[in-house]
DNA sequence: AGGCTGTCTCGACGAATGTCAAATCAAACA
DNA sequence: TGTTTGATTTGACATTCGTCGAGACAGCCT
């Protein structure tokens, strides 16, 4: 029942373009905040940070949760209880293929996420 | 004490070039995640986004306490807790001048997480 | 010095979080 | 059909978190 969050729609779906200005741009406002904060709050636990990584960066662009247990010295539960906290925060999403199932990233809100934190680069040195 | 985070010490000091490939790329090992994590974490709350943006879209690249706090519904102590929070987390610092403390943004830092999460852009309708 | 204003620390409290074991569900296979 | 294997849900527990009020600290200004 629509626990996948609004994160989405806050893109714009005809391009790769963010929804929002960099957060050093404009002052967010408290509804965005309200919306993102909980992918940033998904992500702040070392856990979680290392299965994101995982999954966005395997193979074929989908990891087996049959792969991702054996990596951490947690129960089962446990990593299925972080796996289904990424899925809320719409970061990642779940398919069942037979006996396993298997996690994709969901690109546009990393790309999302990763806009907001942009910033200008660094002044050279000869500017 | 040292309550700084280490987060800075990844990052080549040399150039604006982040210390970490991005999360999609290559998996993130254990100790970057324990690094990383809680400054995600430190963002994960609206609040603290909200500040975070506040502070690092301010006038002059900084924000003073007695402008922060009217711009919520929180106690003063709340606020500064959270401020306090942002502080050990690695992505602001504090400044007092006379009566006024002034929190700056770290933008080393922001691009670092938003280098994490960057991803390769949607293929185009063309490719 | 004394008082005022701005910020932080401390102590407390309810709510949320991370973890596990036990039970449950889903799909494959004998 | 019953059993086995993979994954999630449930219930419990200790810990952490967000919030506040009260008090302490730091600079100004009489």
């Amino acid at each position: 029942m629509s626990k996948q969050t609004d994160l989405l729609h806050l893109t714009d779906p005809t391009a790769g373009a963010p929804c929002c200005p960099p957060l050093a741009q404009r002052r967010v406002p408290a509804e965005t905040a309200a919306v993102l904060a909980p992918a940033f709050k998904a992500l702040g636990d070392p856990v979680r940070l290392q299965l994101m990584s995982m999954i966005a960066s395997a193979e074929g662009g989908e990891a087996c949760v049959c792969d991702l247990t054996p990596a951490f010295s947690l129960s089962g539960p446990t990593i299925s209880h972080h796996l289904k906290t990424l899925r809320e925060a719409g970061l990642v999403d779940a398919e069942r293929r037979g006996t396993w199932v298997y996690y994709r990233a969901r690109p546009a809100v990393l790309r999302q996420l990763a806009a907001l934190l942009t910033v200008a680069p660094p002044p050279t040195s000869g500017d």
